[in-house]
RNA sequence: GCGGAUGUGGCGAAAUUGGCAGACGCGCCAGACUUAGGAUCUGGUUCCGAAAGGAGUGGGGGUUCGAGUCCCUUCAUCCGCACCA
């Protein structure tokens, strides 16, 4: 081969020529293109793919693609089929704001993001199939986001079946049967008969469907966001302000469009045994879930015939009854109002509605109102006092609580507040016998013995609840209960720049499209606002109607739907006929490992999870869960400079002498300043205000910067723009320095001081494939056996490293490899280290694999196969430690027996002079680990 | 309040099952080569101590021949949920 050698003078490590002729080269050969391929196993690594802002994209952005890149790469080495896609997440609310203020369509600026976007990822060199790309807000993608959404409409839950089925078949078993043989999930429940059923109008039977629906419409209390005009899902409000903006959010009770993912609360939780995903995540979807196991349980009032259902967790406690609260919002609370409390209660209720979620939440004092009605305890007979306070919330439960102060400090406040009586039921070990009248806090755990109980005195708490429960059942006031803490989610946006929602209004019945009429596309509109009238935006578009003229659905769908099936659309996203064929589902199956942020834990991962068991349950994807591996990148904090301006003057003290004066902490824009030194000049013209700045020097003549650890944000002046470091560095470096920056799931700071040793790492590496001549030069001599140990040692490293994710340590050890090989230029160890590097430093892999003569890809070359025989020691260099402290070592042969070994310490040398005068004790010799000898 | 995670040099960090704490990198110090160094190379760099040696993984206690790792306790920081009956 004649190409071997290339005699070219001056072979610097040129990165910028380098990564333009590599990617060219892989974007013409299509070198990332994948297909099914039945001879290889595959394997599916998935990105969460991006909503393109306007901002572009940060250092912190790449690192969780970074890690699957290398992943991926890894993967293809070692012969799977391997899927890498990409695409965006396009639909949401900043490019629509964006397009309130200016008037440029939501659609320009997602394009012109997009291009943004897909600029700053090539410039990184990632090995994504870019002929898989999606975007959510492309018609041809929407189109299945649509029809999934109408499957839901079509589906309800049966719970004997514990699947989503046709809703066809509800409507066969009411005919058949009335509502007496269903056991579906629901939201408001009526009895009837199939003779009733049969009677009912088309209209009423549509209504009773709606309640099973698993998309739903409904009216109940919502987050409504005035400055935002839409509703908003649960994960969508934080502290009582939108994600979103920051915009306080209202409670509001509206007919919205709601998804009944509650329906899968069980199976979303049973579901986690099957897949490997981070504890924390498991633990917040857990309690997003919230499961609790109690009884719920009707309390009769007195002189009425109205009973109220309470749900409690501790049924146990209930001869501790002593009172009753309801929600201001529950039907019955005015209902039931004696006719002297009546104004009161109204304008308690009123009093409630009208306060907002942060005022309910920054004020936690007891308040409340007496109804004047009595409720009677179902197992002491005893009147009890019913009250109304907005402590009890109409979302959870039944909306209606028995309330036992002795056992929960809410109702311990609220009993001590309101005078009313506190009884005692549970007996602490070894309790100290204070009456209940001397308490400061209730005692609400679940330890101890019944006492004033009746006929569960003396039980243990939880035997106590077994019994009750029991009880409750037998005597029919009641029943054992699961609550979920989980609500359905809302599922329509007053706004514009989203799915439409597949539905229209026949006689104000909705209906769905059928799918020839897919995908309903966005309608253009003259305003991005809402109407006069308060409607949606999409009401302002002309003829949104069907074809045959009916009324369609003005709502759209929240960010959450695009991005719920998404991962499947990759496996085919060219389909026209189907979100999927058989064929790549059966041959993708599912995401074997995904990456992405944390914060989506309680939105996107519960929905996408729900998504995909509701497709399972049709017989569409093969796999219950979507995700079998997650990992959650951490989060880049910016590094902030800082300079300090001696208060009321425009000079700045560096930062050691800064304490000898009164001083401002100024942030400073870290592009102008390198390693903490700051640049004078481009301080001088960064800012107007410091035009004619003064600076008192340390001695070594600079401005010492000070600096903390913050997150990254404009206003902190700590950006770093990956763009920039591409262009300093090299895509490889900025590539192998996220990587080595620390643990892929840990949170760490982005330090631009440390990058050089990334950089001189690949210098150093492109170095040994160079003479001292400077030309390119690979030997074709033996390797001797110390170089096949480092090669060999290295293989197994990287190897179980990138396994196990940990890029940090892996880099660490090609590090170690490039620094023992020193100045050997052998072929048979270069080469193979070349495919070792590929996956963290493709460009410059490429290059050099190309160099030694090669004409085809090195992403394609297999991953070198370890050889352990090559690190087989003879020796062991033991730690030779005296009561635990290591004080020198020994280099034995392996094949020692401890006897033999013990014979060699005790005679050396070195030994002596710490034996000396004591006694031996013991002797510890653990084979090649330690030996330790005990002396007194 | 409840739940979770994390505490190791000046900094980012490493350390199979308990077995030489600080690998690797940054920074710093010294030297070499240089007209120059913000290039490159060599050596050093946990702290105290001249050395011998001693101390040391947030603090205190325990188990063990041996603890960053296991147990108890305590403190700090970060994150999630938050009137969920």
């Amino acid at each position: 081969m004649i190409y071997c050698i290339f005699a070219k003078k001056n072979m610097e490590y040129n990165f910028r020529e380098i990564q333009i002729k590599w990617q060219k080269y892989w974007r013409e050969n299509k070198t990332y293109k994948v297909d099914i391929d039945k001879t290889k196993p595959k394997y599916y690594v998935l990105d969460m793919f991006p909503y393109p802002s306007g901002a572009g994209l940060h250092v912190g952005h790449p690192l969780g693609y970074i890690a699957s890149d290398i992943f991926s790469r890894y993967k293809v080495h070692k012969g799977f089929n391997v899927l890498h896609p990409m695409g965006y997440d396009a639909f949401g609310l900043p490019a629509e704001q964006y397009a309130i203020q200016t008037g440029t369509h939501p659609a320009i600026t997602t394009e012109k993001n997009i291009q943004r976007y897909r600029e700053q990822l090539d410039n990184i060199g990632f090995s994504y199939d870019w002929d898989r790309e999606i975007r959510t807000c492309d018609p041809k993608y929407y189109k299945w986001t649509q029809w999934v959404v109408i499957q839901l409409f079509k589906h309800y839950y049966d719970n004997d079946l514990n699947r989503a089925n046709p809703i066809k078949f509800l409507e066969e078993k009411f005919e058949k049967y009335g509502s007496s043989e269903v056991n579906a999930v629901h939201s408001e429940h009526e009895e009837f008969t199939a003779e009733e059923w049969q009677k009912m109008d088309y209209k009423k039977r549509q209504e009773i469907l709606m309640n099973y629906r698993l998309m739903y419409l409904s009216e109940a209390y919502v987050n409504w966001c005035p400055k935002l005009g839409t509703v908003l899902a649960n994960d969508e409000v934080v502290d009582g302000f939108s994600v979103r903006g920051g915009y306080p959010v209202e409670r509001k009770k509206m007919k919205q469009w709601l998804l009944r993912i509650t329906a899968y609360a069980q199976r979303l939780l049973d579901g986690f045994a099957t897949i490997d995903w981070p504890e924390p995540v498991v633990e917040i979807q857990t309690n997003w879930i919230g499961r609790s196991e109690g009884a719920t349980i009707f309390f009769e009032i007195a002189d009425s015939n109205h009973k109220i259902e309470v749900f409690t967790t501790r049924p146990d406690t209930i001869y501790g009854a002593t009172f009753m609260v309801l929600a201001p919002e529950h039907e019955m609370s005015l209902e039931i109002a004696s006719p002297e409390y009546r104004q009161q209660v109204s304008d308690y209720i009123q009093w409630a509605k009208n306060r907002s979620e942060v005022e309910r939440m920054a004020e936690k004092k007891v308040s409340g109102q007496f109804t004047g009605s009595y409720a009677i305890n179902p197992f002491t007979k005893q009147q009890i006092p019913i009250y109304i306070a907005d402590y009890v919330l109409i979302g959870y439960g039944t909306g209606a609580i028995m309330a036992v102060p002795a056992h929960d400090s809410r109702d311990f406040a609220f009993a001590r507040h309101f005078n009313l009586p506190i009884i005692q039921v549970v007996q602490r070990p070894n309790e100290d016998n204070i009456p209940v009248e001397e308490w400061s806090e209730s005692y609400d755990s679940k330890e101890g013995i019944m006492i004033n109980s009746g006929i569960i005195n003396g039980l243990e708490v939880k035997d106590a609840i077994k019994t009750i429960i029991e009880k409750i059942e037998e005597s029919e006031i009641g029943k054992k209960k699961v609550n979920y803490r989980l609500r359905d989610a809302i599922f329509g946006r007053q706004r514009y720049w989203g799915e439409p929602i597949p539905i229209y209004y026949k006689d104000g019945i909705p209906h769905a499209l059928s799918i020839e009429e897919l995908p309903l596309e966005l309608p253009e509109i003259d305003k991005f606002l809402p109407t006069e009238e308060g409607e949606p935006p999409l009401a302002r578009a002309k003829n949104w109607k069907t074809f045959d003229g009916y009324p369609l659905e003005t709502s759209t769908m929240p960010g959450f739907a695009g991005s719920s099936g998404y991962y499947l659309r990759y496996m085919d996203p060219h389909n026209e006929w189907e979100l999927v064929s058989e064929k790549a589902v059966n041959y993708w199956h599912n995401v074997d490992l995904y990456i992405g942020g944390r914060e989506h834990a309680t939105g996107h991962l519960i929905y996408a999870r729900f998504w995909n068991k509701f497709l399972y349950d049709l017989g569409l994807v093969p796999k219950d869960e979507p995700f079998q591996k997650l990992v959650n990148q951490g989060m880049i904090q910016g590094r902030s400079n800082f300079v300090y301006r001696i208060t009321g003057t425009n000079t700045f003290v560096s930062y050691n002498l800064k304490d000898k004066y009164e001083t401002q902490k100024i942030h400073v824009d870290i592009n102008i300043v390198n390693n903490d030194i700051l640049d004078l000049d481009k301080f001088r013209k960064w800012q107007p205000e410091f035009e004619n700045a003064e600076f008192i020097l340390e001695d070594d003549g600079k401005y010492h910067c000070g600096w903390e650890i913050e997150k990254m944000s404009k206003s902190m002046h700590n950006v770093q723009n990956p763009d920039d470091i591409v262009e300093k560095y090299g895509a490889d470096t900025l590539r192998i320095y996220e990587m080595f920056l620390g643990p892929i799931e840990q949170a760490k700071p982005w330090d631009t001081n440390g990058i050089e040793g990334a950089f001189r790492f690949l210098k150093k590496f492109w170095k040994l494939f160079f003479n001292n001549k400077n030309e390119f030069y690979l030997s074709d001599e033996q390797p001797d056996l110390n170089e096949l140990k480092i090669l060999h040692k290295t293989i197994k490293k990287v190897s179980d490293d990138i396994e196990k994710l940990a890029f940090n340590t892996a880099i660490s050890s090609l590090m170690i490899c490039v620094n023992e090989l020193n100045n050997c230029n052998k072929r048979k160890i270069l080469e193979p280290l070349c495919i070792l590097m590929s996956p963290f430093a493709p460009h410059i892999a490429e290059e050099l694999w190309h160099l030694a003569g090669h004409n085809d890809s090195v992403t394609k070359q297999s991953w070198p196969v370890y050889n352990d025989a090559y690190t087989q020691e003879n020796t062991f260099n033991y730690p030779i430690s005296f009561n635990g402290k290591t004080r020198f070592n020994l280099d034995l042969d392996i094949n020692l027996n401890n006897e033999q070994i013990k014979e060699i310490v005790l005679n050396n040398e070195n030994s002596k002079k710490w034996i000396e005068g004591k006694e031996i004790v013991k002797i510890i010799i653990v084979p090649r680990k330690i030996v330790n000898i005990v002396v007194k």
